[in-house]
DNA sequence: GGCGACGAAATGGTTGACAATCCGCCTGCG
DNA sequence: CGCAGGCGGATTGTCAACCATTTCGTCGCC
């Protein structure tokens, strides 16, 4: 319900994509032609076409000359090497925010730690969704490298749309929970190495999760 | 003095700016005119506009609204930040490429290897720049992760112009090429665990003694 | 029913124009 | 003489229209 206050600029219309991807409005393989984003988006072509561009540099679309751009399809293998590149940069986030002076930070995520114990039993994947979001998100700003969260934020959005199923009961809960606290305990305690070996084990371990039920959404 | 065969297209137009920016043809700072590249390239606006926009993603350039593009300066920190997720991917390949059955590449690893050894008291920079490279880059193939090879590409290419100073004396070139042995030892001989060791303290290595002579580049 | 040609649809790319902004310079005033 | 403010060229941001190329569905013909 954008009004028409304003055309979207280009960074709008990719964010708006990068969303309906990430929603699972937009399905795997799904074309995105640019007349129709145009007609939702109210934005210029140029605008749709450099928004394309970048969400293709970001590896969420895929172009193929003059078929367009269309939801990027995962096989296993990449998402293998998507969860091998997440253990390296999120176990060094870990790492560096254990080893960084920023008490208000580690309190910040000794709170959100706090609050994901308390709904831990509840089994409220919504709720645990939300802050495990925020978990992941608070240690990769902690770790202060512009770099490392760039590079993450591509990594983590092209596979957001089946951490929904990821966490759907309540075992699963309790044992990311688990691998949390532990996590958020190094890092607060200054132990770099600890939380940096932690972090790597809690993102291969979502990947063991997630490899079993990947080939529902994969396809093939 | 590019003949007018054919207008290049903003794939080579960005080829051409980022070498002239890793050769030192462009100093940070200096701001890259649309005009003048227009000139030089014989490539319509558009193309220069995309592959502007291109390196910027690749932090290679920074744009600034009315102000265009210039190549970025580099902070101390920030190149301490790129060092240290150079760390990661580099630590993390090199353990996958140990891990990994492709007997090949890994002759081909040996190979690389023994040739820096030959020349390793000759002191030629020349050559170990070459080989070093081309060491890096086999490790990265090897590895068979093209997320970790794409955020890699983009971390070696902005730091690249900075490299010939560091191996400038044949005092580190013995020094690095000794983590090399060690580094390649492993990979050839399956230890993972050695290999990503090993790769990042060569890393780290590096950055001290980069650090040392950064502010000579950087300005401030 | 199969096959090939045709045309609509979509994308790739160029050009030109205009608006917005920045920056150096110049004028006028104190 | 120094400086505030404005002026105009230079540069970038954005858009609209246009055409070439390719894809794909469809229709007619055999």
């Amino acid at each position: 319900m954008i009004a028409k206050t304003k055309p979207l600029a280009a960074l709008d219309v990719a964010a708006r994509l990068r969303d309906g991807i990430r929603m699972g409005r937009f399905v795997p393989g799904q074309r995105l032609v640019e007349a129709d984003i145009i007609a939702d988006t109210g934005a210029t072509r140029s605008r749709v076409r450099e928004a394309l561009q970048r969400l293709a540099t970001e590896g969420l679309v895929t172009i193929e000359e003059f078929r367009g751009a269309s939801v990027k399809k995962l096989t296993l293998d990449e998402v293998r090497q998507i969860y091998r590149a997440r253990m390296a940069l999120e176990g060094i986030a870990a790492a560096d925010f254990a080893a960084a002076d920023v008490p208000d930070l580690k309190a910040r995520l000794a709170a959100i730690q706090e609050e994901m114990n308390q709904g831990e039993s509840s089994g409220d994947h919504e709720q645990f969704g939300r802050l495990n979001t925020a978990w992941h998100r608070l240690i990769i700003e902690g770790a202060g490298n512009d770099y490392v969260r760039a590079f993450l934020a591509t990594l983590t959005v092209p596979i957001y749309r089946l951490l929904f199923s990821t966490f759907y009961n309540a075992q699963r809960i309790d044992a990311a929970n688990a691998d949390h606290r532990l996590i958020t305990a190094a890092i607060v305690e200054g132990r770099a190495e600890d939380a940096e070996r932690f972090m790597r084990a809690h993102v291969e371990q979502g990947f063991h999760s997630l490899s079993a039920i990947h080939s529902h959404f994969a396809g093939n």
